[in-house]
DNA sequence: AGGTTAACCCGCACGC
DNA sequence: TGCGTGCGGGTTAACC
């Protein structure tokens, strides 16, 4: 499942390959790629442009175009963006190894290098769309919160946007509007390392746990990122190859083994659908609302301030 | 309004 | 062998 750490790698192997590209001929074979705008008014849109930056935000892979639009991809479940076609300067590139695969392609963009590149998708729930200079912005920024890597993932800013909510942690962890990018995999194996009960409120969360579970998203993210991502299913990377980090999940997938931290077999729930593995008893839930039952003698300050 | 569920999809595992 | 059923899972829409 394409998490933040699988379209990053397709991003930082997408990059050198393509960028600087000119866009030659686009097929589009299933009309819903681009629901709801036509195939064809994305066609015309990107055919003879140049790729002058490949980028990502949360799990959005965007191409941006030298006319200043940009063309917006999500994976979402089974997708696939592959570099595919000629062999170019001795470099060995991926070729769709059968029939079976070629028939899940859903839209390909020919490069003027003879190179091109596949998205294919089995279940066909992976989307693209051509944004145009203006509306990138507001389309990502009214559907996704921070990035997680970037700097702006702090203690305070997860206590601020967790204030109040009641929703299970490992729904608002899995929230695109409040952290951007983590999916079902990275979720959990990030409240395995907060020590956080995935059916703890959002809003329960103090200031340490708040500094564990960035430590833990973190920690996570990036050993992902490290191991190339993980291909549990249909993941692979834009050269078609399996990323590993399927082998260094601490409890995702792992229903019944040894929790590595304490030992136990590790218990699976469904939590608002999604299946959630943790550690039975080192992931202890928090409570509600740590009431203190305190005379307002001393002069504490608990404004909110803003 | 925040939280939960269904719909979108189709390959696959499973049961009979 | 073959058919029917159910499940998964990111995002959006609809519901409560």
């Amino acid at each position: 499942v394409p998490e933040l750490p699988e379209v990053e790698t397709i991003c930082r192997q997408l990059e050198p390959e393509v960028l600087g590209r000119r866009i030659k001929r686009v097929e589009i074979h299933d009309p819903r790629w681009t629901r709801p705008a036509p195939p064809v008014s994305v066609v015309a849109g990107i055919e003879g442009r140049r790729i002058e930056s490949v980028g990502r935000r949360g799990k959005y892979i965007l191409l941006a175009l030298d006319d200043g639009s940009a063309l917006l991809m999500h994976l979402r479940m089974t997708g696939n963006l592959v570099v595919g076609g000629d062999r170019l300067g001795g470099e060995r590139l991926y070729e769709p190894e059968s029939s079976a695969e070629d028939r899940h392609l859903r839209a390909e963009l020919h490069l003027d290098d003879g190179r091109s590149l596949r998205f294919t998708d089995p279940r066909r729930f992976g989307h693209a769309a051509l944004l145009g200079s203006g509306e990138l912005g507001p389309y990502l920024d009214e559907r996704l919160g921070i990035e997680p890597l970037s700097g702006e993932l702090t203690p305070a800013h997860l206590l601020g946007v967790a204030a109040g909510r009641t929703a299970p942690l490992k729904s608002f962890l899995l929230d695109q509007r409040n952290v951007a990018g983590i999916g079902n995999i990275y979720a959990d194996e990030a409240l395995h390392r907060s020590r956080l009960h995935p059916l703890s409120p959002a809003g329960s969360m103090r200031i340490e746990h708040a500094e564990d579970l960035c430590e833990g998203i973190v920690d996570a993210l990036e050993l992902g990122i490290h191991n190339g991502g993980s291909s549990i299913d249909d993941y692979r990377d834009a050269r078609g190859e399996q990323g590993s980090m399927q082998h260094e999940f601490l409890v995702h997938t792992r229903e019944g083994e040894e929790c590595p931290r304490c030992g136990e077999p590790i218990s699976r729930i469904v939590v608002s659908g999604r299946s959630t593995s943790s550690g039975p008893s080192c992931q202890g839930r928090l409570r509600r609302r740590p009431k203190r039952r305190r005379r307002a003698a001393a002069p504490r300050r608990r404004e909110a301030g803003g």
